[in-house]
RNA sequence: GGGCGAUUAGCUCAGUUGGUUAGAGCGCAUGCAUGACACGCAUGAGGUCACAGGUUCGAAUCCUGUAUCGCCCA
């Protein structure tokens, strides 16, 4: 069969894509991986960052699979044992907002209407219906996953993972249960995570309130002025702070006020960490249970905690009392605008209220419900993460001062290797910190909290069966509390129903703490539950055998936001749970932004949907283009356009990776056509010619083996943008647009060196490019002979150094074709009309380089060569350029006006450059500081320049007499 | 408020340890239906490297400050 008629003009990726796709899966059996037998450094493990089951791909994820597919190819190819697993997050609050609000939309019915099997039940139906399609997409881009390793961060596996590192974590006392203040969310009643939540300028007041002193001596005013957003708060005021330093206040610190309407006394405390004198008045009323700083200073001083708020955002039973014989209530009320209006009502009509402004400030909203978070002091559950006495044990015995310590380390003694390294400051700064986290969510869909409590009556009967049952508390971890109850951690599921046994024994009641864990609770363990931790690896099943063979992965990649939610977490959880770092580097990848520089939202309608871009431009034009923007900056920039035709969202930036694609397609085709029997030629002919062919062959083999050299070198140093445009340079650049044109001539007569050679350097191309895109190159490979898959093909190696010589001999070539293209393009000279042309060399060496090019040149520019010398006889009339050390006369096409001016033009050029080479070997600091490799260079640049000058004049004065 | 980053051609971005005339793609201009490709070929124009100081023989690159924009944390 012909192959032009095989492979059209034009490459169709829809018409491809699928077909690899199911010959990858059906070959390479879904991509599975083999717990082998080879070393370390011939393992490459990833695991997938897993996208959220709510949502669907969008190109933050597209461009991460990029990443982590062409690391996982490469590595494919070089020989390695190479896993890369994926998954889905079950993504608690956010699964369960979207999931209400559609059964809320649908059926006006709330999550407590239906219940909470009834709930999960219905979350599970639509995870099963939407899990997929993310999974589907990962696959449309090429991610060349271990599919048959799917996990799910709810899934069997992770909850055994789950269970089994809180019981560790609750055994060594670093998961505690506490009241604190939490972000709440009155919407979805549930706390949640500092960066669950955004901030937005709400424009409100600013309301300055009297409160009376309790007793007024001679002399001393009759109030304290204290300036409030949120006057509600105010019934939970448990102290006044001022300045110790502030000469207004200072005599009144130790006194009290009274707080208006509920009629409280409370202290005057002086503070000089919540105070700034210079603001307001200098006054500020502290509610420890409703604001972080006033709960801080609430601690320092010892003040009572008065919570106003009900689980859904109302006043509670706090919210009343009485004040100068007046009873107020405002129980019932929500608290942030009801409540606020009746209180600064009674407030005016008190006459309490001293000055009133408008004022902007920046509310916390939830992420989930959009709503304002409440701070809120609830029971919540914690894991510690600070420095405790004795430390805590690491899985592998070693000790740490603490958890977050522990993560610190293992980035600070180069354990983990963070890229771009700036990032790793964040990190290190933000576990410094080391602020408690919460771990608790009073939500439905999640990984259930596995505590269950005794009250005080059964505890002591409940303690002495379990250290009967279980004395060395292997299953069951037992905690006393304060108060007598008991909470108890089983270890695992089978650990529960011995409990549940136990309990009923006993005939004491059990409760299950109704919350359930933080997402990234199950995140934070996934690259050991994705390898089957807590199972050890000593089983028989193949699957068991992931952990002690591919932990810890090779490369995380992520996006930057991640770095401290979940990359920190994760190495804190390997630390602890298996005694190793979770992953060797860390690899940080941009955010993609619009054109504009905004973040790409559904609410702004800019997104792009990577699906579209495959179905209008292939896998492979977005991978390549993702990839090329893949830089160690922080953000990048996508111009998005409307599609005319399909009014989705793309850029016209997709279109390199098209068209670059379609360059390869037809090349590709080209070649495969001309190639005679030269379809598989190796390595080993290539290293001959490399040796001893023609100048052409051996500056294209050595142009291959260079490319080579630099695409490992670029992949493993996560330089994707540059691997992009250092392959699309050699194979556009050298590949079809010099070598191709040159061979051309040499194809048409079958020479069977120009075969070997095009055989070889496209079969390199094509490997060298898989990695980056996989469907067209795999397309590609399967019209060569042999069948084997390039996805699982040898990864290129140089066939021999890079001639240096030849490539410098070339791009002198190189540079000679273009000045003669240009002189005709000034000239605008018919292509028909072929040129003559006379070359000059300065010396015999530069003119024995570039003779065996003469051909080359005429090829390339359509000339005649009339005559190539050192001396030689130009035409009186032509048009002249110098390049390098050889002038080029086109003849008889001179008009002798332009030609005098160009070359003046280019004078003034070579003056300026030739007077700063001067200047700089003139000046002894220079030539004495500067190293003798650049003073050499400057010499020898100087040398090109004056003998340009020199050729310039001599043509110069001849054109300049003939005009006379 | 603290931290990080960006500012280079009309647009989107490169620019390794400071060193010869600062690069690419897109766009633009001119020419071209050429036996792989018009999603193409050839050629060209286009930059005071945000601004102001400083260090250095030498700065897009290092330092200080200013301006604008963005992100993260509080």
């Amino acid at each position: 069969m012909n192959v032009n008629e095989e492979l059209g003009s034009q490459y169709e990726p829809s018409r491809t894509e699928n077909r690899i796709w199911n010959r990858w899966m059906k070959e390479l059996g879904e991509f599975r991986a083999a717990a082998g037998r080879q070393p370390p450094e011939r393992r490459f493990s990833i695991v997938i960052p897993p996208p959220n089951v709510t949502g669907a791909l969008h190109l933050g994820h597209a461009i991460n699979a990029t990443i982590q597919d062409i690391l996982v190819r490469h590595h494919r190819m070089l020989g390695h044992d190479t896993l890369w697993i994926p998954g889905i997050d079950h993504a608690g609050i956010a699964t369960q907002a979207v999931v209400e609000k559609t059964i809320f939309e649908k059926e006006k019915k709330s999550r407590h209407d239906l219940g909470r099997d009834e709930l999960v039940r219905r979350i599970w139906q639509w995870k099963e219906t939407y899990g997929d399609r993310i999974l589907k997409q990962l696959q449309a881009v090429g991610a060349s996953c271990d599919w048959t390793r799917t996990r799910f961060t709810l899934d069997d596996t992770c909850a055994a993972a789950v269970r089994e590192a809180f019981y560790r974590l609750f055994s060594a006392d670093l998961i505690f249960r506490g009241l604190r203040l939490v972000n709440w969310d009155a919407q979805l009643k549930t706390a949640v995570a500092d960066d669950e939540i955004y901030f937005e300028t709400v424009r409100g007041k600013m309301t300055s309130i009297r409160y009376p002193l309790a007793e007024r001596c001679e002399g001393e005013p009759e109030y304290l002025i204290v300036a409030t957003t949120r006057p509600e708060t105010m019934l939970g005021d448990t102290a006044v702070a001022v300045h110790p330093d502030d000469p207004r206040y200072r005599s009144l610190i130790g006194r009290e006020v009274m707080v208006p309407l509920v009629g409280r006394r409370i202290p005057i405390i002086g503070d000089g960490q919540l105070v700034d004198m210079e603001f307001g008045t200098g006054a500020v009323k502290v509610t420890p249970a409703h604001d972080p700083n006033d709960y801080a200073t609430g601690l320092r001083h010892r003040l009572e905690q008065i919570n106003l708020l009900t689980p859904d955002g109302r006043m509670n039973e706090n919210g009343a009392g009485q004040f100068q014989g007046v009873e107020y209530d405002y129980r019932g009320m929500r608290f942030a605008d009801e409540a606020r209006k009746a209180i600064l009502t009674d407030l005016e009509k008190l006459g309490l209220i001293a000055d009133q402004r408008d004022h902007e400030h920046e509310v916390g909203h939830s992420d989930r419900s959009k709503t304002p978070i409440e701070p809120y002091l609830s029971e919540q559950w914690f894991v510690r993460m600070g420095d405790i006495d004795g430390g805590v044990a690491l899985g592998n015995g070693q000790r740490a001062s603490g958890l977050a310590q522990a993560a610190i380390d293992a980035v600070a003694d180069g354990r983990i290797k963070i890229t771009p390294d700036r990032y790793a400051k964040g990190y290190t700064d933000w576990l410094s910190q080391k602020r408690d986290w919460c771990i608790s969510r009073q939500l439905w869909w999640g990984h259930r909290i596995p505590v269950w409590t005794v009250a005080t009556a059964g505890a002591e009967a409940m303690v002495t069966a379990i250290q009967k049952h279980d004395p060395d508390n292997h299953l069951l971890s037992v905690r006393r509390r304060p108060d007598g109850t008991l909470l108890i951690c089983p270890r695992s599921e089978s650990a529960d129903q011995t409990l549940e046994y136990l309990a009923r024994d006993l005939g004491v009641e059990l409760h299950r703490d109704d919350d359930v864990l933080d997402t990234w609770f199950s995140s934070a363990l996934w690259p050991l539950s994705t390898m089957g931790w807590p199972k050890d690896g000593t089983g028989d099943r193949p699957d068991d055998q992931l952990l002690p063979y591919y932990y810890p992965t090779s490369v995380l990649s992520t996006a930057r936001e991640i770095l401290t939610l979940w990359v920190a977490r994760m190495v804190m959880f390997g630390l602890f749970c298996h005694g190793d770092v979770p992953f060797r580097r860390v690899y940080i990848h941009a955010v993609i932004q619009d054109g504009n520089g905004r973040p790409m939202k559904k609410s702004l309608g800019n997104g792009v949907d990577p699906v579209d871009i495959v179905e209008s431009h292939g896998a492979d034009a977005l991978r390549y283009t993702l990839a090329s923007m893949a830089t160690e900056t922080q953000d990048i920039r996508l111009p998005v356009v409307k599609d005319a035709r399909t009014g989705r969202n793309t850029s016209p930036r997709f279109d390199v990776g098209r068209n670059f694609a379609n360059k390869l397609w037809n090349a590709s085709r080209f070649i495969i056509s001309h190639l005679g029997d030269a379809g598989n030629s190796s390595g080993d002919v290539a290293a001959k010619i490399l040796k001893d062919g023609d100048m052409a062959d051996r500056w294209i083999i050595s142009s291959t083996c260079r490319a080579i050299t630099q695409t490992r070198r670029l992949i493993d140093e996560f330089r994707f943008a540059e691997l992009t445009s250092m392959l699309y340079q050699y194979f556009w650049g050298d590949v079809c647009d010099w070598y191709l044109e040159i061979a051309k001539a040499r194809i048409r007569s079958g020479d069977p060196q120009v075969q070997a050679v095009l055989g070889y350097v496209l079969r390199t191309s094509l490997a060298l490019l898989h990695p980056l895109m996989p469907f067209v190159t795999e397309a590609i490979w399967e019209k060569l002979p042999g069948d084997g898959l390039l996805a699982r093909s040898p990864f290129p190696e140089p066939v021999g150094e890079v001639d240096t010589g030849v490539t410098e001999t070339f791009n002198m070539i190189q540079q000679i074709t273009r000045a003669i293209r240009d002189i005709r393009n000034q000239y605008n000279i018919d292509l028909k009309r072929t040129l003559t042309v006379h070359l000059q060399a300065d010396s015999a060496e530069a003119l024995h380089r570039i003779a065996p090019g003469v051909p080359m040149i005429e090829n390339l520019s359509l000339c005649s060569i009339h005559e190539a010398g050192v001396t030689i006889t130009p035409p009186s009339d032509a048009a002249i350029a110098v390049v390098g050390g050889v002038t080029i006369y086109v003849a008889g096409v001179v008009d002798r006006e332009m030609e005098i001016e160009k070359l003046q033009r280019r004078r003034q050029e070579l003056e300026k450059l030739i007077s700063s080479g001067r200047g700089k070997l003139a000046n002894d600091q220079f030539v004495t500081k500067a190293p003798e490799k650049v003073v050499q260079g400057i010499r020898d640049q100087l040398a090109v320049y004056e003998s340009e000058m020199q050729r310039l004049d001599d043509n110069l004065s001849k054109l300049l007499s003939a005009v006379k």
